[in-house]
DNA sequence: ATAATCTAACCAAACGGTTAATTCTATGAA
DNA sequence: TTCATAGAATTAACCGTTTGGTTAGATTAT
C-alpha cells in the first residue's frame, strides 16, 4: 500500500467529478474569461486553506488549483512557482494582522490601555482567522528557516509591530506601570498565547472533550488572555 | 528548473558520496550485523532531525537512511512505514517529556512549589532538545489533526500530565494562592510560551539581531518564563 | 541450518512544472 | 458600426523527477 501519508481518499477522485473536458459550469463560474481578480483571489484562498492543512510541503497544486475551481497551470500563470504563492500567502496573513495592529500602535493612548488594545486586536484578528497560525507554523518548518525570504517577511511584518510594542513597554517600565521585561521575551510570549491555542485546537479538542473553536470558547480564551498577560506584565 | 521547494543543493549530492557498492566504513559502522538496537535507534535519531527540519511531508525517507548510515529498506525493516516512524518518533519526544515531567507532579510538594518545578522540568526538557518543538508542531499540521493516532498519543502522554497539573491548579486556587483559571486555558499557554520561542528561534534571530539559542540567552529566557508564569498566576 | 539483520536494485504513482493551443476582451483603424 | 487583431486569461494534455515503498537475495551470529 503507498501513500499512507497522502491525504484519504484522494487517489480515485482526480479525474472523477470533472464529466468532460468543458469548463465546470458552477453556480459562480470562474476560469475562461472571469475577472481576472477573482482568479487571483481564489487561488490565494484556495491556497491559505491548503498550506494550513497540509503544511508546505504537504500542500498540492493540483488540490489548489481544484479548490480555486482554475486550471492549475494558471497558478504558474500568476505565480512563479509553489515557493511564490506561499509567500504571497504570507504577505496576505501578516499584511493584514500588520494593518489591523498598528493603528492600535500608534495611536495615543497611555501605555496600558495601548499594550491591551494591542493584544486584543491580535487576538481578534486570528480568531477571526484561525486558519492562518498553521500556516504561519508552516514557514517555521521550512528548510533554513532563515532564509533571506523569510528574513524579508520577518523585516517587513514584525520589524514596525516590534518596535513600536517595544516602545510601549519602555514607556511603560519607565512609568512604573509595568514590570520590567525584555521585549526580546516578552513579544514572543504574546504571540505564543495567542496564536498556540489556535493551531494546537485539535489536540486540545482530542484532550478534553470541549470544542476549541466554539464561539463561547472562543470568548472565554479571548478574557483569559488578557487576564493572564495583564497579570503577567502590570504592577 | 524543478525543485524550488526541495531542499537545496541536494539533487546532485543524491548518489555521490557512495563510492561504491560496498557499505561505507565511518568510524562508527553500522549497518550489515551492527546491533539492531543500534540500528533502530539511529533511525530513530535521524528521524527526529528529519522531521524537525523538514515537517512530516517534507522527511525524505531517503534523506533518513542515509543520516543513519543505513539502507533504505531497514526504515521499513524496522517501521512499517514512514507514517509509522513519524509515531515513533512522537512516541520517543513525548514519553521523555513525561519521564521528565510526572515525577515532579507526583511528589509531595507544596502546589505552588510544584508548578514552578514542573515549569522549569518542561523548559529544561525543551531547551535541552530544542529540536521537538518543531517536531510536534509537524503533527498539528498534519492532515486531519483530530485522528486515532493523534488522539491515542493525546491521551497516552498529554493526559496525565493535564489531569495532575489541573489537581495542582485546583488545589492553589482553594488555598487562595493563586488566582482563579480554567486548566484548559492554563496548560496550553505554558507550553505555549515554552515552546513556541524554540520553534521561532529562526525568526527572532531574523527579528532581532540576537542568537535566540545562545546559551546564555536560553538560560535568561528561563528566568524569564518562570517570573513570567509566577506573576500571572500566583495572587 | 535457520532466523534475524541488512542491502542493491527496482517500480509505480504522485508531483511540480511546462507547452501549445484556444477563448475572450479591449482597442482602434476603416 | 464593423472588423481585424493584439494580448491577456485560461485550458487540456504532457513530461521528467522524485519519492515512498518492494523484492529478492546476501550476510552473519547462533
Amino acid at each position: 500500500m503507498k501513500a499512507s501519508v497522502a491525504r484519504s481518499g484522494e487517489s480515485a477522485r482526480s479525474r472523477a467529478g470533472k464529466r468532460s473536458g468543458t469548463p465546470r459550469v458552477g453556480s459562480h463560474r470562474l476560469g475562461t474569461r472571469g475577472r481576472p481578480e477573482e482568479s487571483r483571489a481564489a487561488i490565494l484562498k484556495a491556497a491559505v486553506a491548503e498550506f494550513a492543512e497540509y503544511g508546505i510541503a504537504g500542500a498540492r497544486t493540483d488540490a489548489i488549483a481544484r479548490a480555486a475551481h482554475v486550471n492549475k497551470a494558471l497558478l504558474y500563470y500568476y505565480f512563479k512557482d509553489k515557493d511564490a504563492l506561499y509567500e504571497a500567502v504570507m504577505d496576505h496573513v501578516f499584511g493584514g494582522l500588520r494593518a489591523r495592529v498598528m493603528p492600535v500602535l500608534e495611536s495615543e493612548l497611555a501605555p496600558r490601555q495601548k499594550m491591551l488594545e494591542y493584544v486584543a486586536a491580535y487576538y481578534d484578528y486570528i480568531a477571526a482567522n484561525p486558519r492562518f497560525p498553521r500556516v504561519v507554523q508552516a514557514e517555521w518548518m521550512r528548510p533554513g528557516a532563515g532564509s533571506s525570504r523569510m528574513q524579508r517577511v520577518a523585516r517587513e511584518h514584525f520589524r514596525p509591530i516590534f518596535e513600536k510594542v517595544a516602545g510601549v513597554l519602555r514607556l511603560g517600565i519607565e512609568a512604573g506601570e509595568f514590570r520590567a521585561v525584555d521585549p526580546i521575551d516578552f513579544l514572543p510570549s504574546v504571540a505564543a498565547i495567542i496564536v498556540f491555542y489556535f493551531s494546537a485546537a485539535p489536540v486540545i479538542k482530542a484532550l478534553a472533550k470541549v470544542d476549541a473553536l466554539s464561539e463561547s470558547r472562543i470568548r472565554e480564551r479571548r478574557a483569559f488572555v488578557l487576564d493572564f498577560i495583564s497579570a503577567a506584565l502590570f504592577r
